[in-house]
DNA sequence: GATGAATGAGCTTTCATTCAT
DNA sequence: CATGAATGAAAGCTCATTCAT
C-alpha cells in the first residue's frame, strides 16, 4: 500500500517535473526571441498551460527567469576550478573559462540580457548570477594576475558584466561578432593599459 | 494682413520649437534618470506640457527618443574627420574617438542603451545611429589597421556596438567600470589574436 | 469476500467521516480568524487534505459554510423549547435564548456574518439559518407577546437577523460592543413604540 | 484671450465633472446592487466609460467608495448641531438625528454595508465615516445622557455602528424591518440595563 | 496648435473548480 | 477515494495613443 501511494506520488511528480521542463524551455526559447520582458501570458501559451500553471511553479515573475538560467549558471561555476586546475596557464585557464561563459551566453539561452539590472526592476536574476560566478571568475583572474599575464588592474565583476554586455542581444544581429570582441577584451588584459582613457 | 499672418505663424513656430527644446530636454533628463521606458505621460509633466504636444511633435514614442539623441550623434560623428587630422596617430586618433564616443554614451544621457535593437521593438534608434556613426569609425579603424597600428580584424559595426555595450546601463552601477572596460577592449586591438576562440 | 468489502467500506467511512470532521474544524478555525472569504486552498491545507477531497465532501464554497456552522445552529435551536419550560417568564427566556444566540454569534465562530445574504452570491447559508432558527425564535416571542412583557410588533425575523447583525463582525473591533447593543435592543421590546419612525 | 482660454478650462471641467458625476452614480447604483466588492470593470461599463477613467478620477478602488458617499455622510453630519438646537429635547433630537442617519443607510445608497470593516481589506471608508459621524453622534448621545433621557451606559462608536448594521443589506430583504428594528433599539436606550447581559 | 480626459488592450496575479493520476 | 496540478476567468491597475475641447 506504501508502494502504491509512492507509486502514485511518483507518477504526479513526473508529471509536474515534465511541465516545469517544458515550462521552462518555452520561457528560454521566447525570452531569447522577445526578450525577458515577454508576458507570462505567452509563455503560457508557448508551453501550452495555463498561467496559473507557471504561477504554481514559480511564485514570480523573476522567479521563472531565474529558474530558466539556473542549471546553465551551474555548469559555468563549476567549470572554473576544474580549468585552473588543468590548463596549462593561470590565463589560458581564464580563456578557456571566458570562452565557456560565451557559450552560455551566446549559443545557449540569450542569457547574457539577463544579466544586468534594468533599472528599478528585477533585481533578482542579476542578484544570482553574480553571487554565483563572481568568485569562480574571481579566482581566474586573481590568479593570471599573480602569474604576470594579466597586468590590467579590474575586477571580476566589471570583466563578467562586460563580457555579458559585449554578448547581449547578439541573436537577431549577423553582423555584431561577439565573440571576437570578447577575444579582444581578453587580450587586452595583457597590455599595460595607457593612463589616460 | 498677410503680413500678420505671417508674423503668427512665425510666432507659433518660434514657440513650437522653443517647445521641442523643452521636450528634448525633460525627455534626456528622465531618460537619464528613470530609462528609456519612461512613461510619456511623465516627460509631459517634467516638460510642462501636454502629452498631446509630444505625440504633435514625435508620432511616437520611438521617434522621441532618436530625436533626443541626434544632436548628441552628430557631434560625435563630426568629431571623427577632425581627429584623424590632429592626432598624432591613427590609433590614437581612434583612442581619442572612442574616448569622445564613450563621453557620450555614459557620461551625457545613457545613449549607449538606445543602441540596441530591442528584438522586434525599436528598430529607430539603432538604425540611425549606425547609419550616421559607422562610416565615421569606419574611416578611423580603417587608417589604424593601415598604419599597422591595429592588428586584428574587426568591424568598425562590431565595434561600435561592442563599446556600446561595454557602456549600456552603467549609470546606476558603482561596481561596474565602463570606461576601464573600453580601454581594455582597444587596447587589445593591437594585439596579435590567438586563431581558436 | 463480502465481509472484507464491507469491512473496507465500513473502514472507508469511518476515514471519509474523519476526514469531514477534520475539515469542519479547519474551516471553523479559519473562518474566526480569516472571514468566510478565505481561500478553499488555505483552507485544504489547514486541514492537511487536498483541494479536491473538499469538494467531494462539499460540492460548493457556500455547502462548506452551511455545514460548517449547522451543527452550532441546531444546539441554538434545541434550546428554545427547553428554556420557554425551565425560565420564570417567556420574556426570560427570549432574553436567556437571545444570550445564548449571541453566543454562538459572536464568541463562537463568527456566524453572523454568514447569516446574511451577500446580494445574489450565498443563499445558501442564510436559508438554513433562517429555516430552522425563525420558529423557534418566533415560538418565544410569541409567548412573551402574549404575557404581556413584550410590546412592539416585530416578526421574529426581522429580530433574529437584527441580533445577527449587531453581532456581525464584532470579532476584529474592540471598541464595538455588539452584546451590549443587544441588550439594549432587547430591552427596547419591552418599550411601548412611538408611532412615526 | 485670457478669457478664450479660461473658457476652454471651464469647458473641460464641466466636461470632466459631469464625467464624474455619472461615475459617482453608477458606482452608487452598483454598490447598492452589488455590494461595494463589484469590480472596477463593470462601474466602469455601467457609467459607460473607461476603466482608465476611473482611475483617472479615483486613484483607488477605495477612494470610488469614499467618493461615492462622502456627499452624503457630510449632509449628515451637519444635520447633528441643526437638530440639537432645534428639537424639543436632546433624546428627540438624538431620535431626529438618528431618523435621518438611516435615511441615508437605507434609502439612499446602502451606506451601511460601506461602514464595516471588512477584515484586512478597506479601513478607508469605515475609517472616513467614523471620523466624520462619530463626533455629531456623539455630541447628542452625551446631551440626552446628560438630560437623564438615555440611561444606557454606550459608545458613540457602538451605538453608530450598531444602528449600521441593523440597516445593512436591508435593500434586497422585504421581511426584514430595519426601520423598527432602530426605533426597539433607540427606545432601548431609555431602559435602565439589566447588570447580565 | 495645445491640452489632458478618455480609451482599452495589456499586464501580473489570485482562486474556485475540474480531472488525470 | 484522495490528491494537488492544471485551468482560465476575473481582478486591480498602467500607459501608449487618440480626440473633443
Amino acid at each position: 500500500m506504501a508502494d502504491v501511494a509512492q507509486r502514485a506520488t511518483r507518477a504526479k511528480r513526473a508529471d509536474a517535473q515534465r511541465n516545469e521542463v517544458v515550462l521552462l524551455e518555452a520561457a528560454a526559447a521566447l525570452f531569447v526571441e522577445c526578450g525577458v520582458d515577454v508576458p507570462v501570458r505567452r509563455i503560457a501559451e508557448k508551453a501550452g498551460v495555463g498561467t496559473g500553471t507557471i504561477y504554481r511553479h514559480f511564485p514570480n515573475r523573476s522567479d521563472l527567469v531565474i529558474a530558466v538560467y539556473r542549471h546553465q549558471v551551474e555548469d559555468c561555476a563549476e567549470a572554473g576550478p576544474r580549468l585552473l586546475g588543468s590548463a596549462e596557464s593561470p590565463y589560458a585557464a581564464l580563456v578557456e573559462w571566458v570562452d565557456l561563459f560565451v557559450d552560455f551566453l551566446v549559443t545557449k539561452h540569450g542569457l547574457a540580457s539577463a544579466m544586468r539590472n534594468d533599472g528599478k526592476g528585477y533585481e533578482g536574476p542579476h542578484a544570482y548570477f553574480i553571487d554565483r560566478l563572481e568568485p569562480v571568475c574571481g579566482d581566474l583572474l586573481a590568479a593570471a594576475k599573480e602569474s604576470g599575464e594579466v597586468l590590467v588592474d579590474i575586477e571580476a565583476y566589471s570583466l563578467m558584466l562586460g563580457v555579458g554586455n559585449l554578448c547581449a542581444y547578439s541573436g537577431g544581429d549577423d553582423r555584431y561578432e561577439a565573440r571576437i570582441l570578447v577575444g579582444v577584451l581578453i587580450a587586452g588584459l595583457q597590455v599595460q593599459p595607457r593612463l589616460a582613457p
